[in-house]
DNA sequence: AAAATCAATGTGAACGTTTGCAAAACGAAT
DNA sequence: ATTCGTTTTGCAAACGTTCACATTGATTTT
C-alpha cells in the first residue's frame, strides 16, 4: 500500500481545471501556483508570468470552497433581509452593493419573510464560518443573541439598539419622528395622528417616541385614541385610516411611521372622500420612489437608506480586516422633504 | 514518522463543533453521523437518535463549504441581476425566493450594475461549480455562451433566447406590446410613439417588434420619427419626452417599453404643461407599483414578474434535480392594465 | 573561499465533509 | 450448528485549497 502523499493527480470529475493542472502546465509546484493566486510577493515575475498565462490557457477559476475549508476564510457576506421587494430594502442593499463593488466578496443572500423562526436557523448557519462577516437588516430582538455568541463580525441596520453589544448603523429614528411632528404643529396642527408600525419592532417604537416628544415639547396631551397601530404595510395604513375615519372628529393631520403606511392611509381616506392635504395633512417617513408620485406628492422624512447601506457595509469591511472601531454605533441624519401632502389645518 | 490517517481529533481553531465532535459525543463514526445529516435510509433508529441529541447538545450546523468540496453539491443556487433596485427585479427575486422556500438551496447574489465585464467574469466564478445551478436576469448576449460551455444548468429570465439553447422564462413581450398598440389603436390613436429601451436587449427589441407588428395590422405606416430611443431608466424617458416636443405635431399617444420610462415621458410632457391623458395618452409595460400610484394612475401592460421568478426556479430545481424536462422555454401571459392614462384622442 | 543571510520554491499536513468498499452484526434458512 | 443474505457500521481516501516548515539557490558579509 503506497502513502498517500501530497495532492495527487486530477482532471478527475465534473469540476475544472484545478490548482494542480495549472501547476503542471506551467512547470512548478501547487504551492507557487497558490501564491501567484493569493499576490503574495515572493515569487519571481517570470514564474509568475507563466503560471498566469498557464491560468488563461486552462481557464482557471479558484474553488471558493476548497479555499474556504483550507484557508478559513469564504469571501463571503451573509445578508439577512425579511424581504427584498420593498424599495425600502432595495436601496440600502444597493448602498451595501456599491460598498463591496471595490472589494472581491460576493454576498450570500438571506430571505427570512418575516418569520423570526427562520431567521434564528438561518443565523446559526451563516454564523458557523460559512460566511466572512454578517449583515442583517431590521432584525428580529431574538436574532441578536444568537449571533453575539459566537465570534463572527457583524452590523446591524435599522435597529437603534440600546445595549450597544453590536456594531449598528440606522437613521436618527427619534428625531426624524420629533422633525415631521414639529412640523405639523409648526403648520398650526394640534390634533395629529399617528400611525406605528408592529410594536417591538425598534425603529417603529423609536419614532413612536418622537412623535410624542414632540406633542410634549408643544404641551399638546397625547391622545391614545390618535395612535393607530399599523405594521408598516400599504394595508395596515389603510386599516388605520379606517379605525380613524370611527372618530368622532378627524385628527386634522397624521404622521405615518413610513411611507408605504402613509400612501395606505391615504388611500383610505381618499375613498371616503376626503381630500388630502385640504382636510387632512399626512407626513409619512422614508421616503421612497412611490412618495414622489404619489398623490398627492407625499411630503415625508427622508431617511438615507443607500448611505446607511454604504455606511454598514464599509464598517464590516473594517471589523473583517481588524482595524480599529472608534464609532461602533453610527447614527445618519434624517431630512424633512416638503411636497404636496401637508398643509396648515382649515378651521 | 507516523502515518497520516483519516480524519484526527478536532475542536482546533475558530469553527464550531464538526462531525467528530458529535461522533465522539454519540460514541458512533463519524460515518454515522454523515449519514444522519443526510437521511441515509440504513442507520438504526435509536443510533440515529443518539446522534441527533449529540448534534442538539453541541449546537452542530454542517459545514457547506467542506461538504461541497467533498460531495460535489453546494446547496447554492447563483442568482446574477443587474440591480436589485428596481421594482421589476425586486418581484421576480420575491417569486424565486418563494420557489426556494420549501427547499434548503440558499441563494448566492451578483449584482453587475450593467457592466457586462463584471457579468462575464462572475459567470466564469459561478460555473465553476460554486454553486449547483444558475439563475440569470436580464442577461448580456456575451454572456450566454461562457454558461453554455460549462455543464451547469442554469435558467435565463427574461430573454426571448431565438437559439432555444438554454432553457428560459418570459413574458410574452411581443403580443402584450401588440396588445398595448392595438389599445391605442382601437381608442382611435393613428399617430402613437414608442419609447424604447437600449438596443440590442433582448425584451425591449421584441416589444419594439409589436408595436410595429400592430401598427401595419391596423395599416399604419411607421414612422422612424416616433419612435425614440429610451433605456429603461426614468431620465431616458424624460429625454424621450423632450425629443418628442420637438417635433412639428405631438403624436396623440405613446406607448412606452417600460412602466418607469413611461413616468419619465409623462414628467417631461407635464413640465410643459401638455395634460394627460387629454392630450396625449401614454402607455406603459410592466406594472411596478409606482404605477398605480402615479398621476394620472398609469394604463399599462401587466408582466407577471411574480410568476416568472417562481417558475424559473421550479425549472431550475428540476433539471438540478435531473427531471424531465418538457417545455424548456416558458413564456407566461401579459395583460393590459387599464386605468387613466389613455383616452380617445380629442381631435 | 567559507559562512551567513535572505528570497524563492517545494513538501506534507491540515480543513470538514462524502462515499466506495469491506467488515461486522444480525436473522433466517438450511 | 452452519451457511447465507441482509442490513448496519466503520475505515480510508478523496475533494481543492492554504499554510507552516524545510529546503534550495543566490547574494552578501567576513
Amino acid at each position: 500500500m503506497t502513502r498517500p502523499s501530497s495532492p495527487k493527480a486530477s482532471t478527475r470529475s465534473s469540476g475544472g481545471p484545478t490548482i494542480i493542472d495549472v501547476a503542471r502546465e506551467a512547470g512548478v509546484s501547487y504551492t507557487t501556483v497558490s501564491r501567484v493566486i493569493n499576490n503574495k510577493h515572493n515569487v519571481r515575475s517570470d514564474k509568475r508570468e507563466r503560471v498566469l498565462r498557464a491560468m488563461q490557457r486552462l481557464g482557471y477559476v479558484v474553488n471558493q470552497h476548497a479555499r474556504m475549508l483550507a484557508g478559513g476564510r469564504s469571501q463571503m457576506i451573509g445578508l439577512l433581509v425579511q424581504d427584498l421587494g420593498t424599495a425600502y430594502i432595495s436601496e440600502i442593499v444597493r448602498g451595501i452593493e456599491t460598498a463591496l463593488d471595490t472589494t472581491s466578496y460576493d454576498l450570500l443572500l438571506y430571505t427570512t419573510h418575516r418569520r423570526p423562526f427562520r431567521e434564528t436557523s438561518y443565523l446559526m448557519q451563516m454564523s458557523n464560518g460559512i460566511v466572512d462577516g454578517l449583515l442583517l437588516v431590521s432584525p428580529y430582538r431574538e436574532s441578536l443573541p444568537i449571533v453575539r455568541q459566537r465570534p463572527i463580525p457583524h452590523v446591524v441596520i435599522d435597529f437603534n439598539d440600546e445595549t450597544q453589544e453590536s456594531a449598528s448603523v440606522s437613521a436618527t429614528n427619534w428625531q426624524g419622528a420629533y422633525e415631521a411632528t414639529s412640523y405639523l404643529i409648526g403648520l398650526g396642527h394640534r390634533r395629529i395622528a399617528c400611525v406605528t408600525g408592529l410594536p417591538g419592532i425598534v425603529s417603529s417604537d423609536r419614532r413612536v417616541e418622537g412623535y410624542c416628544a414632540a406633542l410634549e415639547a408643544a404641551g399638546i396631551p397625547i391622545d391614545p385614541q390618535l395612535i393607530c397601530v399599523g405594521d408598516f404595510e400599504f394595508q395596515g395604513g389603510v386599516r388605520a385610516g379606517e379605525q380613524l375615519l370611527r372618530l368622532d372628529t378627524l385628527p386634522t393631520a397624521i404622521f405615518a411611521c413610513n411611507d408605504v403606511s402613509a400612501l395606505g392611509v391615504i388611500d383610505a381616506l381618499q375613498a371616503h372622500h376626503i381630500r388630502i392635504p385640504e382636510e387632512v395633512s399626512v407626513i409619512g417617513f422614508d421616503d421612497i420612489p412611490s412618495s414622489a408620485y404619489a398623490h398627492p406628492r407625499l411630503t415625508t422624512i427622508r431617511q438615507p437608506l443607500f448611505d446607511i447601506g454604504r455606511t454598514a457595509m464599509e464598517l464590516l469591511l473594517d471589523m473583517i480586516s481588524g482595524e480599529e472601531l472608534t464609532a461602533k454605533q453610527i447614527e445618519l441624519a434624517t431630512s424633512l422633504v416638503v411636497r404636496d401632502s401637508c398643509q396648515p389645518p382649515f378651521s
